[in-house]
DNA sequence: TGCCTTACTGAACAAACGTTCAACAAGAAA
DNA sequence: TTTCTTGTTGAACGTTTGTTCAGTAAGGCA
């Protein structure tokens, strides 16, 4: 058996930005279907088909190329609700609904995609790097909801509370939500989640 | 130098709880303070003050220790929450403010419990018999909130939503609060929580 | 064509992991 | 006092971890 003339080249170089994407897309594949706990450099490296090697000659450290994996993630994640959001036509509670209503879309509500999110929240508590990544994403989130909640403000006036203090109570609620469906699916249905924050929002107004 | 004839003995002999309940003590400690990354049978060994054999002497594995720890606290936590709503005299809204006020107590607002949570949460999706303590947990925890809406809703119906709902409402913003609060206390105070929680609670009564 | 830069590989390393188990000794029982 | 039970120890084991770095080879350039 010979390799002959025309043997298949072992790996391909590509450009850097083309390299940390593919590492960056196993990261998140490993860390939705194994976890933490079993997404070890290794691992990454065997779904990105790629050798050990690879992930240090791009990033400082493994730590590095997660936080870079929560940024990404963070903002396709904004990204996304704003696009639905922007596809919605009416007043500002339609807008307002159908946020609540993208937040409690299939892709959204997945167990996968929690278990990325506790291993940021986990690390942000530990990891200086990580943490900024949070502060950061988390105002950008909150200062789209108090967009939208402000142009509701503008419309019918609610007395109570603040543009910003609504934002943080309404991120609050999809987010408990979020995370008490994906640990267990069992308790409520997405339509019952939704529900649940258009009368937060009603109530708001109602005031 | 010798030993003497009355040399200090080496350990102490104990009752099997006694010593669960050490070893559980310093796992939640480990927990809070280094996060489960640093939560390794040794750390926890050297807390408690015994050596690395011990561990494996009352559980079948690590995660078996955690799992009883997950119970422990979280009965600990629902009993100190129902200790202080059976405090308060008065009505129905009276009594779930005062629910309210006791999930932000400082003591219940910690960075430290809340690691220790998200290392729960995180092993919910993964080990089965983790999962079983969190839908145990969760339901105690919603049933007790049911009790104190259900009496809300007999002196004043909220037509909107049912006893089970509300309190999935209520639980998920007051999770969901309490998560964006530790992760970054900067956010918001502990006041506008309660003041935020109160605001969704009024509101369900407007209908 | 041959050179040369550098993206990439993968064996090697030290440290840390959970678990095992033969040996030890504390303290009650006889 | 001696015997016996068993709570407790800690060295050892086999894996797995993140990181390093000398070497390999892909592919643009002269």
């Amino acid at each position: 058996m010979s390799t002959g003339p025309t043997a298949l080249p072992k790996f391909r170089r590509q450009r850097p930005d083309q390299r940390r994407r593919v590492l960056m897309d196993a990261t998140l594949q490993c860390l939705a279907t194994h976890g933490v706990e079993k997404t070890s450099v290794r691992t990454i490296c065997e779904t990105a088909g790629v050798s050990i090697g690879l992930v240090n000659h791009y990033y400082a450290s493994k730590e590095a190329l997660i936080a870079d994996v929560y940024r990404q993630l963070a903002d396709d994640l904004l990204d996304t609700l704003k696009t639905r959001v922007a596809a919605t036509a009416g007043d500002a509670r339609t807008r307002l609904i159908a946020f609540i209503r993208a937040s409690f879309a299939p892709d959204t509500l997945d167990p996968g995609l929690l278990r990325v999110w506790l291993a940021f929240w986990t690390m942000t508590l530990s990891t200086p790097a990580i943490a900024a990544v949070h502060t950061r994403t988390y105002a950008d989130y909150r200062r789209f909801l108090e967009h939208l909640l402000g142009e509701l403000a503008a419309e019918c006036a609610f007395p109570r509370l603040t543009v910003r203090q609504a934002a943080i109570g309404l991120n609050g609620l999809l987010d408990g939500l979020w995370v008490e469906w994906c640990l267990n699916p069992e308790t409520f249905t997405p339509d019952e989640g939704i529900a649940l924050c258009t009368v937060w929002l009603d109530g708001l107004i109602a005031g």
